[in-house]
DNA sequence: ACATACAGGTAAATAACATTTACCTGAACA
DNA sequence: TGTTCAGGTAAATGTTATTTACCTGTATGT
């Protein structure tokens, strides 16, 4: 009960500005001061709540991480079977980049070049993200669902990156993309790979 | 033969500074001054040779990609059918970012994020590269060695991001790659699927 | 032989930021 | 009723990137 009491809303305005800017600017050429007028506050607000400007991006991403694992949790329940579990995974993981363009901008390209990233909260949610994945494919490994002859963490490696990288083009060149469709084609690649 | 004639010392100090910085350093954090020390030049050259700190990266890059696409072309020569060809490459690339620790960096983590890469003439390098591999799945499908019913811009993502995602969490966490493994269970991935 | 252009380079100034510091205000509360 | 403290501001200070003005030897055309 603590922790929920509402933020104030200097801090909020801030997390929406940066939200805000990041829909067409990279990380690295907007300004604390931009931000600080785009949240009509002064910059040393800024300060008061976030280390510095990186810190507000892992907490903006921190944010739309939270949600992206409840939905995660949300629309694996119910479901059967390595494989199926697989390809809603598969599927998520689209809908959220597809979904919330800047929470793709943001994971895929600002924050894995900095030593800092990989101590902070939100990473701690990403590893949470890959146990459910390597967890789902030892389930498969279990059960004689998927052979025993790929590394599981080949096999995770190559879900990620195909997810990331069909996402990451549409993040870079605005291009919209069928969730559906690249959910099932990556799924069927996997599952089967490319020969006929 | 006008272009070939050796560069200025300088310039060569100042490449060779940046590269042996991003060792072990991101970008963001590596200082122009700290580029002049270690490279023995003044802040002011530096500015003669390049634009500005992005731009000297994306030259660093293009010395690279242009010896890693000279690689691949030497590897594929005398290789034939598309699945032959796709292992080929899938080595290839795997080799190239195991071997340079510093151009898998820079491509996978630097880069990306700067709208100016993606004007930039090493992004041109990246393109071809991108055509010789989706012109290998044509000529897969074209021969039924490769199925029809995904899109090849799919398959096309799905190898470079296993090949990425795999060697991405090499080069962040320091750990080494088994060049030969590594290539071949993603090669066998993609070529049969994950199912027994 | 001589001005001169110019590649290669330096040193110091300036501009563009991020970050810190000192302070103000009103409401809770002991 | 005086005090504390969250929420906030404005201005100073550091840090870096970038620009500017200049120096020096050497090749080059006349």
């Amino acid at each position: 009960m603590e922790k929920k009491s509402t933020p104030p809303p200097g801090k909020t305005k801030i997390i929406n500005a940066m939200r805000t800017l990041l829909e067409d600017r990279n990380f690295s050429t907007i300004t604390i001061s931009e931000i600080a007028t785009t949240a009509g506050v002064t910059e040393g607000l800024i300060y008061k709540y976030f280390k510095d400007k990186r810190q507000l991006l892992h907490h903006v991403l921190e944010e739309y991480y939270a949600y992206f694992l409840d939905q995660i949790d949300r629309d694996l329940k119910g479901v059967s079977g390595a494989l199926n579990k697989l390809a809603k995974v598969i599927w998520s993981s689209i809908d959220g980049y597809a979904t919330h363009r800047v929470f793709a901008r943001i994971i895929l390209l600002e924050v894995r070049n900095s030593d800092e990233y990989f101590q902070s909260d939100v990473y701690g949610l990403v590893r949470q993200f890959n146990k459910i994945l390597l967890d789902i494919i030892h389930e498969g490994i279990e059960t004689g669902e998927i052979r025993q002859d790929i590394s599981t963490s080949l096999i995770r490696h190559t879900i990620f990156g195909a997810i990331e990288h069909a996402c990451l083009n549409r993040v870079l060149f605005n291009e919209a993309i069928s969730t559906d469709e690249t959910a099932e084609q990556i799924t069927h690649l996997i599952l089967n790979g490319i020969k006929p």
